[in-house]
DNA sequence: ATATCATTGACCGAAAAAGTCAATAGGCGT
DNA sequence: ACGCCTATTGACTTTTTCGGTCAATGATAT
């Protein structure tokens, strides 16, 4: 496996020189289309979406293999530098460990729109393969590890007594999910940076009060 | 387009004779396989999936398209008749409501298990393609009204004066669907019946716990 | 002007696509 | 046992799409 010297950084240094608006209209195109499994997505469909020719993306990563390869090194690379390991797990007061969770996942969804959801479809595609990258099971693990120590560090005494706190902190999980994924569509249509950021604003706005909320109706009173 | 006297009612009898198992697995298998999109669908892995020759699969339905248009009419009417039909919009405890649905829609899942996202996939697919079908826009519609109107005959005083209850209603459901599709995977494994009946006792406990839970928070005291 | 490098898209052989059909399996009445 | 009829098969055809290549072109700096 190991025939070559430099066989884990591969470094596509064709690609990564490029600007940063093509560099990312590309991963995300690319990104996008994989998200329907490795086998599924097509070459010409990437180039389509990217608005580049066939031969530059091959240029760029010589086969589709590789480029799913890189896609996922690098979706692995920035969710561990802007989510994970971002991450307060020493906050006592979980709401707002999980409120700090959704603000940095908004951010980076803001980026790559379908990062995460690149990297799910990219671990069942391996599971199903049978072959799962070391580093995509590091990531899992990291991921369970970061969530499970932020739930060891939470006060559960903020809680009210009358409620398990674990099925609370689960629909506080849920509720976030499903508020971000609702307002998604809203935010993610494609219209100038001005309405766009309003509507930001407003998505922000609405979100803190479902935080308040929350704590209102799952929080003992002080 | 009415060039045939009877050009709603293609009637694929061949198929519907067939035993219950049988078709169901077919059904299943296709929706399955539609998931990812009409054009991305392979009629070869819908019919190693199901278990049958290509050939039958084409002495059913003739063509892909209409297949695709028979799973189509299928899951509007199945929903129609076995989820959105059934419930209760008129109870006054929007709880109750919610719990019902989940519950009609889990029925509907253990039978089909892709057929919501299926009709999910089927409509973005119809509105990318810009034929939206009528009948897949009067399912939106219907579903729309459904929880207006639930919502609508909601008795929103159950609510504690302090929350909103729109948005307690919204987290609701979105922890609903976020305990459905954790537990899904969970039971969705084909393990034998005995362990699988189980694994839904357990879903429903917990569910009802839930919703338990959620009461004690929402409503006021009583 | 010339050298250099990024970029294109027509093109290739191979694979997969939808759809066909002669051949077979499997029951059923006689 | 026999023929009869329908259900079912999977090899096959034709067309499209696939991953990948490459000679040609555009752009830029010297």
């Amino acid at each position: 496996m190991d025939e070559r010297e430099h066989e884990h950084d591969e470094d596509f240094q064709k690609f990564q020189v490029l600007d940063e608006e093509k560099r990312e209209r590309i991963i995300n195109a690319a990104m996008k289309e994989f998200l329907s499994g490795y086998k599924k997505a097509s070459t010409d469909n990437i180039v389509r979406e990217a608005g580049i020719s066939k031969g530059l993306l091959f240029h760029y990563f010589g086969t589709k293999e590789r480029l799913h390869n890189f896609l996922t090194a690098y979706a692995i690379k920035t969710i561990q530098a802007e989510f994970l390991g971002l991450i307060n797990v020493l906050q006592p007061d979980i709401l707002d460990t999980i409120w700090q969770m959704s603000l940095l996942k908004r951010d980076v969804s803001r980026r790559y729109p379908d990062m995460f959801d690149f990297l799910t479809a990219a671990f069942v595609d391996a599971k199903t393969t049978g072959s799962v990258t070391e580093n995509l099971a590091k990531m899992v693990h990291m991921r369970e590890r970061i969530l499970a120590e932020a739930y060891a560090n939470a006060d559960k005494s903020l809680f009210r007594d009358d409620i398990d706190s674990e099925m609370a902190i689960n629909i506080i999980n849920w509720a976030f999910e499903g508020f971000a994924q609702s307002k998604m569509h809203a935010v993610g249509s494609d219209n100038p940076g001005a309405a766009a950021r309003e509507n930001y604003d407003e998505f922000l706005e609405e979100f803190q009060k479902m935080l308040n909320m929350l704590r209102k109706c799952f929080y003992k009173k002080l």
